[in-house]
DNA sequence: GTGTTTAGCTAATTATATTAGCTATTATAG
DNA sequence: CTATAATAGCTAATATAATTAGCTAAACAC
């Protein structure tokens, strides 16, 4: 009973060393040495092993997302909301490129605990899109398309799967403002 | 020299085994025990082993969404193609689960032969945007846009990552929409 | 036909995840 | 405080997958 370990820092150990090497390289040997104990020793914190330590990252990331989008939206509302709230979540994932990845790469054939997962970072694209006058079933169009294009943006990106990098922001603002108009087309629709 | 083997039989097989079982369980043994052989006799096809296969599999999915998209573009011009491009992506995406899991899952830290990998198919979509009256850097823009929306879109779908299935259909139409009023507008800007 | 290549094999090695069982430290009941 | 219970850590052992080495026989080249 050396290392005051708990849950919490596993994760975030396991978190930074995703982003630093890649979460495929992110195995219970090397991680437990990371953090000082021996591999056999994360079965304490980890009953399911590898399996949960990469769920439990999943959940970890989409929560950060969470946080780090609410935050971004303070003080913020309607287009300059949306642009925020997006731009927060295009650098979280540039940011953590590992973490990213568990957040995605893990669903895998485990839909129920990742719908789980995304819910508060939904909400979050909702309430902003509360002050638009839409009706309930644009606003679902609309969230699934942020989420989309952002994830597969983000995706793409962080991968350096955008050949030129040099206008990469532009494009990101092209496309922002593009479905910010489409937006704003469903407005002008609702106050005929 | 039994089983009349060669890489493409190989990769044909890992691919159909991803869409079963999900890119994570196919393994070198499985997989051989599939084609008859034994999981070492695997190094005389990818002297790189499974890290090899995974490289392959990741350009043979890129290759026959390449193929995919092409075929469904024929005969069709502007938003009808486009259209028809990006449905034959989200298909393909959706019945090749495992498949388009080892496109985006492989590249992680190897950039070259992903970009190498995509260039085919990213080359489709600039062909059907020469019918439009664009510059080459808005171009730029909504070919990365689209490779954005289409890789999260279709990756959140086949994770059932969509809540409500009912509507999927129609966020995905009004996406399209979305993003090919975006390319109108820069039209009647052009036409100025 | 003889010689060479090579696709396949078996056996052995390495690496990781995981399980079982032990131990000492921490926490808790009294 | 002390006795007891939990538990975080350990070592040793097991299981499984990837990989390497070296062998063999079928196909092919001439």
């Amino acid at each position: 009973m050396k290392a005051g370990l708990d849950k919490t820092k596993i994760i975030e150990a396991a978190a930074t060393m995703a982003d630093e090497r890649g979460i495929a390289n992110v195995t219970l040997k090397v991680l437990a040495a990371e953090l000082g104990i021996k591999s056999p020793s994360l079965y304490k914190h980890f009953s399911g092993g590898l399996d949960e330590l990469n769920k439990e990252l999943m959940l970890y990331g989409w929560h950060s997302l969470e946080n780090i989008i609410t935050k971004a939206a303070i003080g913020k509302a309607k287009d300059d909301a949306i642009m925020a709230i997006c731009s927060a979540y295009r650098n979280f994932a540039a940011e953590h490129k590992g973490l990213f990845e568990a957040m995605q790469w893990y669903n895998m054939y485990r839909s129920e605990e990742h719908l789980q997962a995304t819910r508060g970072m939904i909400s979050v694209f909702y309430q902003v899109l509360d002050a638009y006058d839409l009706n309930e079933e644009q606003k679902v169009h609309i969230v699934r398309m942020f989420r989309g294009f952002l994830q597969g943006f983000s995706s793409i990106e962080s991968h350096g799967g955008y050949g030129n990098p040099l206008s990469i922001n532009d494009s990101f603002d092209f496309a922002l403002r593009t479905i910010l108009n489409g937006i704003h087309d469903l407005q002008m629709e609702a106050e005929k």
